[in-house]
DNA sequence: AAACTGTATATAATGCAGATATACAGTTGT
DNA sequence: ACAACTGTATATCTGCATTATATACAGTTT
């Protein structure tokens, strides 16, 4: 498992862990109930306290992608992908409604939207 | 004109004044031209510094709802609604960011998440 | 001139986020 | 039992951004 930690990036050691391990795990690359590296030894490797490791696992475990067994180590979680992937869902339905809310009271056109959501689904990719 | 600090509420003083200001403004309570209580009067009435009015004032001017004329007073603006515009427009890109990165997190596609969009466009219409 | 208006600069207080060390407790393999 | 590994809990340090402030300044009004 290869983490790079990109020290002018402007965001937090904790948050590029948890990223790029949030993001191997949905595309594969971890599989279920693999065992992660420990705390300790990602902290190593990346020279880093293991304090910071702990806190991009305890997100990922918040976040349903981990789970955590004390003094055993840490284990990719179950494809209960599909909770994680309603709760998105919701959110993004949520975001929609504000978005219909607010295209409303500035007159602006739904083909308008719809080419300004396109447009953002690229910036972020 | 009134203004009600809440000292636990949690959000900044100058915040709290910019916000019942504004709102005021927007429903019509302050009409366009007249002229609000001057940063010191207002600062006294409180009981608290001027330089804390001043940049609630500063806030409100920079999102045009008022003007200043030094050595004179402050005004309410006159209603602009290409500005309420832009700031709708900035409002629906930060909740198309959030789409955009939710999208990401649960392996949705881009064509999946604008279908959803048309749907929900069409919802609240 | 007195009393008001907003302005500019410098500074103090606060809170929060990020990262950390150290001491602790459970599991595994020998 | 012991050494070497797991994760846990507590307390702390640091840096930075936000909030709020005082004081000195400059223009307007009466």
């Amino acid at each position: 498992m290869y983490i790079f930690i990109d020290n002018k990036s402007g965001a937090p050691i904790y948050d590029q862990i948890y990223s790029q391990i949030r993001d191997q795990i949905i595309n594969g690359a971890l599989q279920e109930h693999e065992m992660l590296p420990s705390i300790r030894a990602l902290a190593k490797d990346l020279r880093i306290s293991f304090i910071t490791t702990k806190r991009a696992y305890e997100e990922l475990e918040k976040d349903g992608y981990i789970y955590t067994l004390p003094a055993k180590g840490c284990y990719v979680a179950p494809k209960n992908l599909e909770r994680i992937r309603e709760e998105n869902l919701k959110k993004i339905e949520e975001h929609i409604e504000n978005i219909a809310r607010l295209r409303k009271t500035c007159g602006l056109s739904e083909d308008e939207v719809i080419e300004m959501v396109k447009f953002g689904l690229e910036e972020e990719r």
